[in-house]
DNA sequence: CGCTGTTTGTTTTTT
DNA sequence: ACAAACAGCG
């Protein structure tokens, strides 16, 4: 392929931006627009046209598999410029073997070098690097084989301090909304220190002395969490120019995608490099070096996480030539989309012109309307899941050119796949679902990586004791106890304890056996690290420690189920180590804590695919079905009182139908099982923002006589036709509040006109509302 | 020390 | 509805 057919595919905009060389370019690029393949033909062009080393290059993409997914298109680029090269023929024309072959020269000429990942991932690779020449600013340290911590491990740390060593009421200090606070608190760059400065009132005072805990036991063992995987890397190029300046020279050309669910942390890392530390808007050394950023301020929706789209809409303040729209050189959107019928996208531009919060753009579409967009009210969420099978078989029946792979069903939270999952097996639908569980959140796979970690890191304390007596080994809690505070009262990790008999011996009595027993397969493998594969390693620590054999005598279901989820890690340290450069421990170790479950999506799958929202960005359907739109679900009862949580929620909604191909399946139930109660369920809002002219719904069919009347005698009392009643509340009234879902009243204020309630919710607590403006009802 | 039955919280989203 | 955490007993 010659240079000029390489960029022929390429509209306008995508042309600008793929052929940006040097300086700052911001490309707001539109659901569908093709903003993978500005991002991949760039890097590509970067290396073809502009002769840029690919170990200059850093793409920061929001999972693994964009990384994947990035590696794998560019290596194609290069292999069909390189088939007309040496053959004169496509790629698709050359045998097995050629392909084969030019493949692997190009993996390693060019894909090999190239820095593609996410920033934990990325970054965790320079702090394998550099972190023992970081010290924090109370001299806490740690070295190159340090452990990553994952949720579970934090909130486990936490809760040890909050009720071990302050001696606090967990109750009172909830480890899970003090570990939020933490990182939030790091996730704004605040040491410790710095956060206890802030602090007026006794709960912060508190929330801070525990932040300063968790950090020494961070350090203890030798850990980092994830969002110090970010925050270290800023720190560390803060307080050493040296470093800085070494990363800042290789990492020349810069390219960060879904940029507008950047934190501040991640900005700052971004900002550091490209500059090496001077200010951006002065900075002007733009000789071979490059920032470019990919994004959409409409489908942010990671700020509970951090994220602040407010990065994005900076970045032409930041790094650009801060001109109007229409004459600026640093900014191109990408408008068209490529991906949607025009009726889902009339739909999508719809609603997310509701917000407030965006960078005004319409998205433009390039295929026709396509079929009206169908909405669906169920009785319930089973009746729900039985419409997508009921839908999913009539699609397949009458397309044949469709499979089941062709599917996605999207929801808010997790727990709604299970009816799904439950009508997909009674129908015998196959199906994938992503996210939920993680595979490496299994018990069973967590504790075979605590014996990996453990031998990786000696300073390790957590994955030592998950694993000190699993299987059991006959050391118990007292023991335990007095293990660590022999290792406390020496101040040593205590694996320093464990691994002296004599130690052991007098401090352990009658269960040393036992612990001098783990101690010695820990030690074992800690010797072979060097010398062994990951997969021997892992055999081995099966093996010696008897944990499958174990599992096999038990025999149960479940039990046999886990032994089957310790082959599949058994499978996954395999191809592990057929995927990577260089598979050691601590890198294999690196990415289980850094995967997701997202990841194992397998394209070219034939089976529907069920996961959040959350999960869906970035991928698309021809057909998806958008299920639970239903108040306090979908928007999240958590956002109700915030103007912008709402707009979020609103935000994932866009991703959501911006998903659809060609078509495009709303649902919401008018009752759904919720903590195992029935409750009665209000419409979301979301509905009512869609222009009603391109949706069908079931009840408007039902009307003309379509279906039997059980729904139809249920529809008058139900919603949609919200009539607010004035008064005769009465304490004691079982009511739907149009936001907050359904309560009961607890006191009536006032009377005729001016009344309020009092309204007690299962979640929510206490609020009080005015009833005609809440658009309250009477449950009878 | 380890097992059992009871209580409790869980459902926002994730690197 | 369901799982994890906890208390109390052998």
């Amino acid at each position: 392929m010659s240079n000029t057919d390489f960029l022929a595919h390429l509209n306008p905009s995508q042309r600008r931006s793929v052929e940006h060389y040097c300086g700052a370019l911001l490309v707001v690029a539109g659901a569908g627009s093709g903003k993978t393949r500005a991002l991949t033909y760039r890097i590509a062009n970067l290396i073809r046209t502009h002769r840029v080393d690919p170990s200059h290059i850093l793409a920061v993409t929001f999972t693994n598999k964009a990384a994947k997914e990035m590696r794998s298109r560019i290596e194609l680029l290069f292999a069909q410029q390189q088939a007309e090269l040496k053959f004169g023929k496509a790629w698709g024309a050359l045998d097995q073997y050629q392909q084969t072959q030019m493949r692997s020269h190009i993996y390693k000429t060019i894909i090999k070098d190239l820095w593609v990942g996410t920033f934990h991932g990325l970054f965790s690779k320079v702090l394998r690097f550099d972190i023992e020449k970081y010290q924090d600013d109370k001299g806490r340290t740690w070295n190159k084989n340090f452990s990553i911590f994952d949720d579970a491990d934090c909130q486990g740390l936490v809760k040890q301090i909050v009720v071990k060593q302050l001696d606090l009421d967990d109750k009172k200090f909830d480890p899970r909304s003090v570990r939020y606070a933490i990182s939030t608190a790091k996730n704004k760059g605040l040491s410790p220190e710095a956060y206890a400065r802030d602090q007026n009132d006794y709960k912060g005072r508190v929330i801070a002395d525990v932040y300063k805990h968790y950090q020494d036991a961070l350090c203890a063992n030798n850990a980092l969490d994830f969002d110090d995987l970010l925050l270290v890397p800023v720190q560390l190029f803060r307080q050493n120019a040296q470093v800085l300046d070494y990363w800042h020279r290789k990492f020349r050309h810069i390219l960060v995608d879904e940029y507008q669910d950047t934190n501040r942390t991640q900005y700052d890392l971004i900002q550091l490099l490209v500059t090496n530390g001077v200010d951006s808007k002065t900075f002007d050394a733009w000789e071979h070096r490059s920032i470019f950023v990919v994004g959409d301020a409409d489908q942010s929706i990671y700020s509970f996480r951090a994220a602040d789209f407010t990065i994005l809409m900076n970045f032409q303040d930041d790094f650009g030539d801060s001109q109007a729209d229409d004459l600026t050189k640093t900014m191109v959107k990408l408008e068209e989309n490529y991906r949607s019928r025009a009726n889902i996208l009339a739909a999508a531009n719809h609603l997310i012109q509701q917000n407030t919060q965006r960078i005004d753009k319409i998205l433009v579409a390039t295929r026709s309307e396509g079929e009206p967009i169908f909405l669906y009210t169920a009785d319930n969420e089973i009746d729900e899941a039985e419409f997508i099978v009921s839908q999913i078989r009539k699609l397949l029946r009458e397309n044949p050119e469709l499979n089941h792979g062709n599917f996605a069903a999207l929801y808010r939270t997790n727990a709604q796949s299970r009816p799904i999952e439950d009508a997909f097996v009674r129908a015998q639908i196959p199906y994938t679902i992503v996210g939920g569980l993680k595979f490496y959140d299994r018990r069973e796979v967590k504790d075979i990586v605590a014996y990996m970690r453990a031998i990786a890191n000696p300073s390790d304390t957590v994955s030592l004791l998950r694993v000190i007596n699993t299987p059991r080994r006959g050391v118990g809690q007292t023991t335990i106890d007095n293990l660590q505070n022999a290792a406390h009262q020496l101040g040593v990790p205590l694996w320093e304890i464990l691994n002296d008999d004599t130690s052991v011996k007098t401090v352990a009595g009658r269960s040393s056996k036992g612990v001098l027993a783990f101690a010695e397969i820990i030690n074992k493998w800690r010797g072979e690290i060097e010398t062994r594969p990951v997969v021997e390693i892992v055999t081995g620590i099966i093996e010696d420690t008897g944990y499958v054999t174990e599992l096999q005598t038990q025999g149960t279901d479940e039990a046999l189920d886990r032994v089957q989820n310790i082959q599949e890690l058994v499978n996954a340290t395999l191809q592990f180590q057929e995927e990577n450069e260089t598979p050691s421990l601590e890198n294999y170790l690196a990415s289980a804590a850094l995967s997701s479950d997202l990841d194992n999506l397998q394209e070219g799958k034939e089976a529907v695919s069920l996961m959040t929202l959350h999960a869906s960005k970035g991928l698309e359907f021809p057909i998806v079905f958008l299920v639970g739109l239903e108040a306090g679900l979908f928007p999240s009862y958590r956002s109700l009182n915030d103007p912008l949580a709402v707009e979020e929620e609103r935000r994932l909604c866009y991703v959501g139908i911006t998903r659809a191909e060609e078509m495009l399946y709303l649902s919401h139930a008018r009752e759904r099982r919720l903590y195992g109660n029935r409750e009665p369920a209000v419409r979301s809002q979301f509905i009512g923002e869609l222009p009603p002219e391109l949706i069908n719904s079931n009840l408007r069919t039902k009307v003309k006589g379509q279906t039997t009347g059980k729904t139809l005698h249920k529809e008058p009392k139900t919603v949609g036709t919200t009539t607010s009643q004035t008064t005769g509340w009465r304490v004691g009234d079982r009511v739907i509040h149009r936001g907050f879902g359904v309560g009961q009243i607890s006191h009536v204020f006032g009377d005729g006109n001016k009344q309020s309630v009092a309204i007690k919710f299962p979640n929510l607590g206490q609020k009080i509302v005015d009833p005609k403006t809440a658009g309250l009802q009477k449950i009878e």
